[in-house]
DNA sequence: CTGACTAACGGTACCGCTAACTCTACCACA
DNA sequence: TGTGGTAGAGTTAGCGGTACCGTTAGTCAG
């Protein structure tokens, strides 16, 4: 059994009550017997029993997280670096994944308000809002992450994901293409505001956006095999596009994919550039030119509000939106395949990146990597 | 605030344990009371308060997760199975990373006891057993995964990484590969049993083993970066290894790379097999042969070996190996870049594995995917 | 009619901890 | 001398549930 403060009490013959004022730092009570105290459950190795504390504090110093797919590099990022953001404030992280679908979606939000989370953070895949007017009325706050909703007053922390876009789509016409497609997905929101941001580049390089290089693939598959078949579609025209820009990496991969299993070279006939900046864009085939959502301050950010939330009254939710950066690599400038991948090399590169957005983090700027 | 047993109760005149009887299915009570209860409970949306049923009960329904590294695909899909696992029986997972610190990982598993998990799955990077002492003082039960410690006597769940090796290594005899080579860890477990299979191979088939064909690399790293340079040393020799045998996919990669920067052609030079068939082994610039763990599987006796545990006395711990798999790809084959990646055909090939596994449990067999 | 039994419900205590008081010296100061 | 402040303890009363046992009323055999 594990020790208790009652055991600490009775060995000392003190009150529980005291016990718990010296594990907690209470000033009320004299040095002396806080150092005695101290001691003695140093040498007991004792532990607060969180459950008993959560039940009569309110708090769990435990958040939730739901992701749609915890095999998606971009959440499972997100899952590490929130969990590792929470370590340094002694919080715990409880993970569920909804396997994108809405009903187990909707029925792990109650799970999480029962295990009593101090915040739950969702990455939703809600087709609609509707599911989220129950959780408005519980307590416990609540932050959605990487996709939001149009119309929800909800806290929301993401990605800028139409600069985003913006970005990736100048990169393409700074290198002269001028016959861009997009690929993306329905009823994603981010998947629309890159889009949004595709659209405006173009529009403010006086390019004239092609309806047919528009793809929108089928609404339950986001991956590689719905990259590969939009692609197909595309290649099928009789004028291709020499510039495409993928929602995501994933389907990015499978576009990729696609075009060489045609015949077509990467970037001489089509250049690619995708989003998210997934771990092993760099190992590729034709290594993957990226959006990074930064996904490492996105979990900091996530965290820092979420706990603010923590027992405050309602004010008006807050939406913080990250600057996206640009990695530069083969799938759109071609041949740096001599380039070395040495130990140092990637700590280095992460470095400047990081360093860049420091020094202006308003401005979205571009990173040569490979 | 969330609803209590104590509101049904008063609206419907009856005492809060009759509506606790009738919430958790007690037959001392009438039916038509139970309906009556069951049914404002909807009305209501009641959940029960878990921390409090934790606190008189001593279960949580929540099982915690400790993994030196949550972006290493590998330990990323044993999350979301094990995730998967649990969902379904009713129970939560709480999930921490050690980023492959001793310290850290004592400090979670303390933390983790603190917050009542019913059991505690460990992947442990503990290089020393000692931290474990602790842990067996504990009532909690605990459950190693992918890392045993040989000395220790604790359940454990993974893969029989010797089997595993010994597949790899016999696919590159087969193909006709003499000169083999290691690319290992040290102070891993499963890397030295990975290498007992590999020697095993070796010896079967009266193969010299060359001792400067095998590195382990340094402690703290085990990514691509090792990998990489440590098949730079490999390609140093004056009489290169002809089939190279990595004790994960990351080494692979970078070993890959490095191969491929001094200009040589894999599989004409050189052939690779990696270890974990790593969701993303399929698209990289050579796709990668690699041994595949059945992490969903892994999950899912993990989870049930758990939860056995959960409330019984330490009978004698378990062991439960899995058998793996190897999956055929170009880094051993070479030029299957053709093949089409269709909608159907992930899904499909999945199946066959899955089929296959399934008709001879005990003898690991060769698959061949793209 | 009595005692034994059962069905259906309730009372009490407690899980381990803490919020919010209360109590008791003791001392300073007017 | 009395007032009040304060340091350093302890008391009380839960948090929301459940385990365990008790109570009550009705049934039925003998």
């Amino acid at each position: 059994m594990a020790i208790r403060l009652k055991d600490i009490a009775r060995d000392l013959n003190v009150s529980v009550i005291t016990v718990s004022k010296a594990l907690r730092g209470k000033t009320d009570i004299s040095a002396a017997t806080r150092e005695r105290i101290l001691k003695r459950m140093k040498e007991l190795d004792y532990q607060p029993n969180m459950t008993a504390r959560s039940l009569t504090t309110g708090r769990s110093f435990i958040l939730g997280l739901i992701v749609p797919d915890l095999l998606n590099p971009f959440f499972t990022e997100l899952a590490n670096s929130l969990s590792g953001a929470l370590r340094k404030r002694s919080y715990g992280l409880i993970i569920a994944s909804s396997d994108e679908s809405a009903e187990i979606e909707q029925s792990e939000i109650r799970m999480m308000f029962a295990r009593g989370v101090d915040a739950l953070l969702i990455a939703s895949c809600q087709p609609k809002l509707e599911g989220f007017y129950s959780i408005h009325h519980q307590d416990t706050p609540f932050l959605l992450v990487d996709r939001p909703f149009p119309h929800l007053r909800a806290n929301f922390v993401g990605t800028d994901d139409c600069a985003g876009g913006r970005l990736a789509t100048e990169h393409l016409i700074q290198l002269g293409r001028r016959r861009l497609a997009y690929i993306g997905s329905p009823d994603l929101s981010p998947a629309a505001e890159r889009f949004r941001g595709f659209r405006h580049a173009l529009r403010d390089h006086d390019i004239e956006m092609q309806e047919r290089f528009i793809l929108s693939g089928a609404p339950s598959d986001t991956g590689d095999n719905a990259g590969y078949a939009m692609m197909q579609t595309l290649l099928k025209l009789k004028t291709r596009p020499d510039g495409v820009f993928c929602h995501n990496d994933l389907v990015a991969i499978g576009a990729m994919k696609a075009t060489l299993d045609a015949g077509l070279s990467i970037p001489g006939d089509i250049a690619f550039v995708g989003f998210d900046n997934v771990s092993y864009c760099k190992y590729l085939q034709i290594p993957l030119t990226s959006v990074d959502q930064s996904t490492a301050q996105l979990g900091e950010t996530a965290a820092q509000l979420a706990l603010e939330l923590v027992g405050k009254k309602i004010d008006r939710p807050k939406t913080i939106l990250l600057p996206p950066t640009l990695v530069v690599r083969e799938s759109t400038t071609g041949n740096a395949s001599s380039e070395h991948l040495a130990a140092a090399e990637s700590t280095a590169s992460r470095k400047t990146t990081a360093a860049r957005r420091k020094s202006s983090p308003a401005k979205s700027r571009v990173a040569r990597q490979k």
